[in-house]
DNA sequence: AGGCCTCTTGACGAAATCCCTACGCCCCGG
DNA sequence: CCGGGGCGTAGGGATTTCGTCAAGAGGCCT
């Protein structure tokens, strides 16, 4: 699993982006200031840092120095500002990339794919193996391990996918599947469980009728089981 | 072990609530006002936060504003008015989820669960030794220690086995399990509790005949005596 | 508008679980 | 010796829950 060191002063933007970050797969460890960003670094060893560079301690781009001083991670950079000073400055610092706000969230993902790949981060996806397919939640991709055959997954599936092999070998209730893919309402609408674990089998399960890794515990809820 | 810190202004829906999320497993604080709540989080740091907005010192809504000022912990909001209002203020302050008065116990663990899933907290995995199996009341698995045998418990065994387990050694009446596992009308049915007990001795117990761990108190009860 | 994809909803046989009855055992006191 | 209370085991019918087919509803792109 890659962690991610978000660094931001605003704690609203830091929950909102760990959610999303989180939703993909990454680890996600928080700073709020310079000086706990640099601690951090150190002692949790991230394998990408976001760092915006309006901190309320130490400037931006001297975080990016005294990180290079010992330290290669990647870096991207967020900034509000559009000058293009920043950003000069901070790819001098030892950079990688540079993201200007407002951004999209798939424009970040983008941006720290890619640097996460130059920097030949162990491109240890969090993938997941299901028979012959390999699942990858953060790409949102599943495809054979021998071929080069691919599924497509529908947004809903992906959903209820991802909340069963993130919690590998863990029963999920019904209940949390439910609130959490259709919403608090739904909870008792157990029968779109049924139709969409049912559409999972027929896309992953090499016998969809005699499921080996979508497994049903009736009554209780749903099981991702991982190979042995 | 999960820190949740509750905040209420009625002394019984806090007792009640902190036996119930105590039974599961978590560690509970509790707080009154909003005063203590804010200087609670600040030296127990709890991993979430579950918090009335009535509170009679400081607005619900303000006890959000001030937490996110300064920390992203998980917030789950309980409120007794149906108006909307409260809920787009509570989440627009920063709540991460909603639960409307009256509520079931299984609804706020499920809402508590989505929630500290999403910010990553680490759940701790209760396991339990029956003999040479591994019990994990949490993810609802049961594996030999040594081999990769696993045993399936259906939904009314683990409930039983549960209230036996999360009380090592300790006396469980008959009326107390009946009661939490088949309801109040069924506390004379004590030939159910025969029924399963022995079920889960044979599924757990070396011998069935001769239960090490599952034991029965004649006219009480029944108790789980944990490894020696 | 039309077609495609996805989500929602209904219906029904199949499977798993639960509920319930029956029966035998042990211990104990009458 | 007998009978009763409490316990453990077995088995089968009843009920709940599940899997699947099928089709309608709604959104989005062309």
């Amino acid at each position: 699993m890659i962690t991610v060191l978000l660094v931001d002063d605003e704690p609203q933007i830091l929950r909102a982006m760990s959610i999303n970050l989180r939703a993909r797969g990454y680890r996600v460890v928080t700073a709020a200031d310079g000086t706990r960003a640099l601690a951090l670094t150190a002692t949790e060893h991230p394998d990408l840092i976001v760092l915006d560079l309006g901190l309320p301690d130490i400037d931006g781009v001297e975080v990016i120095r005294r990180l290079r001083s010992w330290t290669p991670v990647p870096i991207v950079v967020l900034s509000g500002r559009r000058t293009g000073h920043d950003k000069v400055h901070a790819l001098d610092a030892g950079a990688d990339d540079y993201v200007t706000k407002p951004f999209g969230i798939e424009e970040l993902l983008a941006r720290m794919r890619a640097v996460t790949r130059r920097h030949g981060v162990r491109e240890e996806r969090p993938t997941v193996r299901i028979g012959r397919w390999e699942v990858d939640t953060a790409a949102r991709t599943v495809r054979n391990a021998e071929s080069e055959e691919t599924r497509h997954l529908t947004k809903t599936e992906w959903h209820l996918l991802t909340m069963l092999v993130t919690r590998p070998g863990r029963l999920v209730a019904q209940r949390d599947l439910l609130t959490e893919v259709w919403g608090p309402t739904y909870v008792a609408e157990t029968h779109y469980l049924r139709q969409y674990v049912g559409q999972l089998r027929r896309k992953l399960e090499d016998d969809p009728a005699r499921p080996r890794h979508l497994l049903t515990e009736p009554g209780m809820g749903y099981r991702f089981q991982p190979e042995p």
